[in-house]
DNA sequence: ATGGAAATATTGTTGAACAATCAGGCTTCT
DNA sequence: AGAAGCCTGATTGTTCAACAATATTTCCAT
């Protein structure tokens, strides 16, 4: 509503744009993991009916980013290191598949990427960690793009959300993203220059040297609780694994 | 409710129930793909209020299953030749990953895949093809399996039951799934051996006629209405392709 | 303090309501 | 007859108020 009326084009229902914000402040960090998402609170400040947040809720937590506990309402999700090294998991499968097969990639494909390395370089230049993480993401996501699969681009996106959001528990950004944008520029190049197996070499380094980082963080929060949480507390809560069906 | 009352284990929320329900009607093919899923009838019949009916056809969405159109309302998923062309680019991503990878992995992995070879050949023996469709899912599944990741599954799993739900609209089971227990076989044997290069080159193979099989049905399927529709007519029904983000 | 009971908050779910939009039939005009 | 428009009934999008069931907090008596 207040945002941009340029393009009339999209009519969201009120469900999208809710998701939207909740999804907006969860990755910007605004909303903390481990928060407590009390409905009537959330529904009013929205100006939207409990109805409908629940509706928004409930796809957040499809998405991963909420998990919901049965009479006990909806959080932030707080990922355990169990989870990280899953998602950690998943990006290795997919990004040296895609590592691989960029060697007969389009040409656009890798303006699209070289956009995304720049714009990293350029936020670390500026010391705009947040917007350096994103780029990187954004790297990573032009990768699985060349698999040239919708349903693939989709899932990495919420992957890549999932772990947007570990990133904000386990740590603050600016020793989190120092030094990153010289190896997502090393990585580029290799991929651009078709060399195979030097490329997942040095994508498979990267992945774990960045786990690592990930888990490292994580460990260190949760030891010595960083600042109060907005709410419920992310320290020894166990946050609910979510019924894991398969695996 | 009136599911198996032995395990009195898990407490669905109403939600929930509806979601397991619709989506084995689809899946099992009582409701056919076009089929419109009124509100108030829909809900009404399986005696949830309208509002958790709708919760539940926003999850179906986001699994793929439904569409649901603004002001127009939700109807079983109907996909296009093009959305079956990116399933199958999206498994041979996995499959040809998780075929690689499963030159080293643990013995109990391949015991799942080979319940599921057996159980399919028992069914194709038996004729019961919707059986065997479901057996040979549950091969790749177990072939997925062997990736590691709880995230990699669960994708895997609405991937593999959009794919289900294209086949039952693209033709009759019959022809559909007779003599496919045979290569399954073979896959899993040049697997079990850990022969890498040979067993990639089957899978994309078998990838590739199966992925022919479905879009031929499909055009078909098209082109002479196999018999009336539920409701709405799945016939030129553009079926609404939901927004691209991403690709 | 400590265990437990009462009070309060929150969730899960429903039913009814109402505006906005859609689908089809009917009228009307050319 | 055929096209344009209008009316009407269905259906969706969204809200509100309610209530039972389940947490959480408060408070009291021991």
């Amino acid at each position: 509503m207040t945002q941009d009326g340029s393009e009339p084009a999209e009519a969201l229902s009120a469900t999208d744009r809710v998701v939207d914000v909740l999804r907006g402040r969860i990755l910007e960090g605004t909303l903390s993991p481990g928060a407590a998402l009390r409905e009537t609170s959330v529904a009013t400040e929205l100006d939207v009916s409990r109805n409908t947040l629940r509706e928004a809720l409930r796809l957040l937590t499809s998405e991963g980013l909420v998990t919901q506990a049965p009479n006990k309402g909806a959080s932030v999700k707080a990922f355990t290191a169990s989870e990280v090294r899953d998602i950690y998991r998943t990006r290795r499968v997919l990004e040296v598949q895609a590592a691989t097969e960029s060697a007969v990639a389009d040409e656009s494909r890798f303006t699209a990427m070289e956009t995304a390395v720049a714009a990293k370089e350029r936020a670390e230049q500026a010391r705009l960690w947040r917007e350096a993480g994103t780029a990187s993401l954004r790297f990573h996501q032009a990768l699985i793009a060349v698999l040239g699969s919708c349903r693939l681009n989709e899932f990495f996106r919420t992957l890549l959300a999932q772990l947007r959001l570990a990133w904000a528990e386990s740590c603050d950004e600016e020793r989190f993203q120092r030094g990153w944008a010289a190896r997502d520029r090393e990585l580029f190049e290799l991929l651009r220059q078709g060399l195979r197996a030097q490329s997942v070499g040095v994508l498979l380094l990267y992945l774990e040297d960045s786990e690592r980082q990930v888990l490292d963080g994580l460990r260190r929060a949760r030891a010595a609780p960083h600042q109060a949480r907005t709410e419920t507390g992310a320290h020894g809560v166990a946050p609910l694994e979510h019924t894991p069906r398969g695996e």
